[in-house]
DNA sequence: GCCTAACATGAATGATGGTTCACTATAGGT
DNA sequence: ACCTATAGTGAACCATCATTCATGTTAGGC
């Protein structure tokens, strides 16, 4: 993709792994409002250091949130294959809203993540989610288990207006459940 | 309450209401991160007047989100007084939480303060949100449209993730219909 | 062991935004 | 008309941040 000719010095290398370690850690727990000097501090270097790595604040945030990314995505593409291996949509569907619900309230990364999935995602990001999501809603029509009017946007909304941490554990655990009450069908 | 002695001379009383004017309207479309500078100049005035009215920022937006709880308290309390001159409380429901969504979507003040019930508002506040979601959940059970386990609780986490301007009216709209299948008895 | 391209450092810069205050203006009672 | 408590003005102050850059350090090829 990029040019990407030089191999990292051994020392250089190191730093930019710390660098997304802290970054990872402290904007998950206080989001993007985290300053540079503070997570080039807790990283042990130098705000210079830092932006040789990421040249912009949001090179980093972005550095970030696309590992996330990949990693939501991983999730959604084995809820999908094991639907497609004869599993149950809704039961897939449950636990992948349990598990980003989960995640969005413990990282504030994946929360404000998902909220931009609703919005301004990368038309890229948003068509993967669409394509993964609608397969689970087929299948789930096809199991009678989703109501029939539910589309894939309505799962993204669903994905994207999910609460973070500040709501607390109970409150989201109960509030997937009112959600995913409202997209199931009517038994 | 306060000890309020003093009549505001007029010429403050109607620079008063000049500021409150134009912060509701700035705050409406831009949310709390306008800044008191350009406030001041949209109003007319100079920010040392500004700061004479409300010393604080905080106390500004607090006496513009004060002004809006009420609103939003008569709201309720109207839904309730119809609930109890015999009217439906399925449609009270319904009719409450598109009104409120809509608001939440024209104004970020609505949608801060809504979000704000959830977690870190007054317990006054709460207090009287829950009384009367509790008079509407109680309705609801009886009337049997509500889903048995549905509680005030539930009805205050509907109303405090309400989507917000991030989100088109059309989206808005649909999630509204998706929360309140979630929530209303299986027909 | 030397040399230099890579790399690291951190004080300084510039932008933004809340808040203050010494000074000026005026409403409204006399 | 006059006086003064009230009110208004806006430049300046300060804190917070992202970002830069002149200077010092070092990994790793020879």
């Amino acid at each position: 993709m990029t040019t990407a000719p030089h191999r990292l010095r051994a020392d250089a290398a190191r730093n930019r792994e710390k660098i997304l370690r802290t970054a990872r850690t402290l904007f998950a727990a206080r989001g993007g409002s985290v300053g540079m000097d503070e997570i080039a501090k807790e990283a042990g270097l130098a705000v210079g250091t830092l932006y040789r790595h990421f040249p912009t604040k949001a090179d980093l945030i972005g550095a970030i949130t696309s590992e996330l990314s990949d990693r939501i995505f991983t999730a959604l593409d084995e809820a999908v294959a094991r639907i497609d291996a004869g599993g149950s949509a809704l039961e897939e569907l449950t636990t992948l809203t349990e598990r980003i619900s989960t995640a969005a309230g413990e990282d504030r990364t994946v929360k404000a993540a998902m909220s931009n999935l609703g919005i301004e995602a990368a038309p890229e990001l948003k068509d993967r989610a669409m394509a993964g999501l609608a397969r689970i809603v087929e299948a789930g029509h096809a199991e009678g288990t989703l109501h029939p009017d539910v589309t894939a946007a309505d799962l993204v909304l669903t994905m994207s207006t999910l609460p973070g941490d500040e709501l607390p554990e109970p409150a989201r655990r109960r509030w997937v459940t009112l959600i995913l009450r409202g997209l199931t069908h009517r038994s």
